[in-house]
DNA sequence: GACGAAATGTGAAACGATAAACTGAACCGT
DNA sequence: ACGGTTCAGTTTATCGTTTCACATTTCGTC
């Protein structure tokens, strides 16, 4: 663990090949020389096995080839999903990913997004918690960033992936209103962190159209966060017939405290996620959700930020539509 | 998007206080200058909001704060619940996490591994596939590494997180010999990119210990991969009775194969997972798994690397003990 | 055969931080 | 009063790469 370690420099090749530090960085990089050189200094790149210091390259100001990936919580299964997707998008596309969760916390979220400005990432992939303050502007404007699931309002970036919230969040409502549900608690993660998230402004905008009472309730990603107030929410006296969880990790917590509470699913009460994890189909009861296809998200923000990174310099947009799944885990009010 | 991004250098400090560049490095560091000029120092650096640039301090021979986690395989979702615990856990301690998903080649994962050395990070977590190579000694002689899940024989690591293999594999198949299963079929991930794996080993030794008939079979990670397989090894004239999945990942897919097949689990045929994942107790019908503390490994990981980078040179092991959690999905052969 | 323009190459500065070696001055005991 | 320590700084070199400005050579063209 101690020995000095020494990759091959440029310097090195120069020395060997007789020729400036210079321009072996041109030939290097096949400019300017000529051929001969560029090929003489190319060989002995290769017999020494020479890779160029990324951290040098960073300080000097070029590329680092790697690409900041700033997830609201890894402990949601659907975002470590999206980020599995993302990261392997980014290495099909030849870049590195440092890898932050924010862990559900928007204030944790900018030291990260700092923190990985100060790395010399190229640029930012961000799938927000929290609204976008003032200091979102400023790394946008210093980092090409994409967002992923979620607005940077204010902040320029150069791409943003959207998930159609509203028509998601309304089929969801529309189906448990078709099913006969009225009293409906809405289990959302992170509340707070972002006051007017879209997802429940959209619960609210839909509730009111279809005349539902839904109760929006704060809650914690992960099972471990959801299962207890599930347990509470379940064991009140007037119970809602249905759960929307507007994550299906939340979901399966839900699940979990079905069961513990020897309730069925869906006689005696309604389940439905949103995200759509491969899993869903696989629980007991098969989760009704909302499916956003991931690799179009993934495909999308990585090839947004990589045209910017080649010099297109257009923001970019998508939308992706929602496909409503629906399965055992939602059924008639009885 | 293009504003040059002026961090406040070490510099501007030391022209704004009238000291020396080197003086005010002492300084921040709290090194050798007078308190006076310490406290002045810092003082205009909180008022600047400067931090040191990690790239700069790399470049220079010193610490990144940024530790290299080398996984598997991301498809598969226990890994992925691991890397996010390392990752947390890594966060806990200042580090940041560089992460990298070999995808189950043991090639691409060496390519990974000099990628992240070339980044300078600290230190490198790895959850390796491959063997152990010529260069994994290299690295690892270079670089502080610690395994988690699997060994790099011959390379020296600074610490070493292993699972009980023979254990683990040793109740899954006596609870199966119990049970009255005779012919079972393994799904093992990666085959053939190490050569003797662990529990590969494990499956031939228990197996002939208890006079199973044992097949292994090499699988994808993930539900896609394994779904198809399952589809053809259960379509079989003499189908095994029970399969057992060195990952959950893979058992997922099998159980959504008996699905489409119409085969009833465990009346049809008995699944076992391995490494028992959150969501096992979840699906239908509950996954029998082999339970390893995702939380210690992860801590033990991380805090074996972290004593090291602070000076404690041992080299550390732990064995982490394996639960087998019995659920409904293996039951006795009728 | 002379002149400007390419082509090919070199030296030095820069990126931001740190470590080793050096410079005065104050201070010590004898 | 004199050599020897400390203290509190500064100068200079360094990490590996890129880029700007400049120096040579070669070449085509009139």
């Amino acid at each position: 663990m101690a020995t000095p370690a020494k990759r091959p420099t440029i310097r090195q090749i120069a020395e060997e090949t007789d020729l400036s530090v210079t321009a072996v960085s041109y030939a290097l990089r096949g400019e300017r020389m000529s051929a001969a050189t560029i090929e003489r200094v190319q060989a002995k790149a290769a017999e020494l096995g020479y890779v160029a210091d990324p951290v040098a390259r960073a300080l000097r100001g070029g590329r680092t080839g790697t690409v900041g990936l700033l997830v609201g919580s890894l402990a949601d299964f659907w975002q470590q999903t999206l980020a599995h997707a993302i990261q392997r998008e980014l290495r099909s596309h030849g870049l590195h990913t440092l890898l932050a969760d924010a862990d559900g916390d928007p204030d944790e979220e900018l030291v990260l997004a700092q923190r990985l400005a100060a790395q010399r990432v190229d640029g930012l992939i961000v799938a927000p918690v929290g609204p976008a303050g003032g200091s979102w502007v400023e790394i946008a404007a210093h980092l090409p960033t994409v967002t992923v699931a979620g607005q940077l309002a204010g902040a320029e970036v150069v791409g943003e992936v959207a998930f159609d919230q509203t028509t998601g969040v309304g089929e969801v409502l529309r189906h448990l209103h078709a099913l006969g549900h009225e009293r409906i608690a809405v289990l959302s993660w992170a509340v707070g962190a972002s006051p007017d998230r879209p997802s429940e402004r959209a619960v609210r905008e839909q509730a009111a159209i279809l005349g539902l009472q839904c109760e929006i309730v704060p809650c914690a990603y992960s099972l471990d966060g959801s299962r207890p107030l599930a347990l509470e929410v379940l064991s009140r006296e007037d119970r809602p017939t249905a759960i929307f969880c507007l994550s299906d990790s939340i979901a399966y917590g839900v699940l979990h405290g079905c069961r513990e509470l020897g309730l069925r699913v869906p006689e005696d009460i309604s389940i439905v996620g949103f995200d759509d994890h491969p899993l869903s189909r696989l629980v007991d009861p098969p989760l009704t959700s909302v499916n956003w296809s991931v690799d179009r998200a993934a495909r999308s923000a990585v090839g947004f930020l990589v045209d910017q990174l080649a010099g297109q310099a257009d923001e970019r947009r998508i939308v992706i539509a929602p496909t409503l799944a629906v399965r055992a885990s939602s059924g008639p009010v009885t």
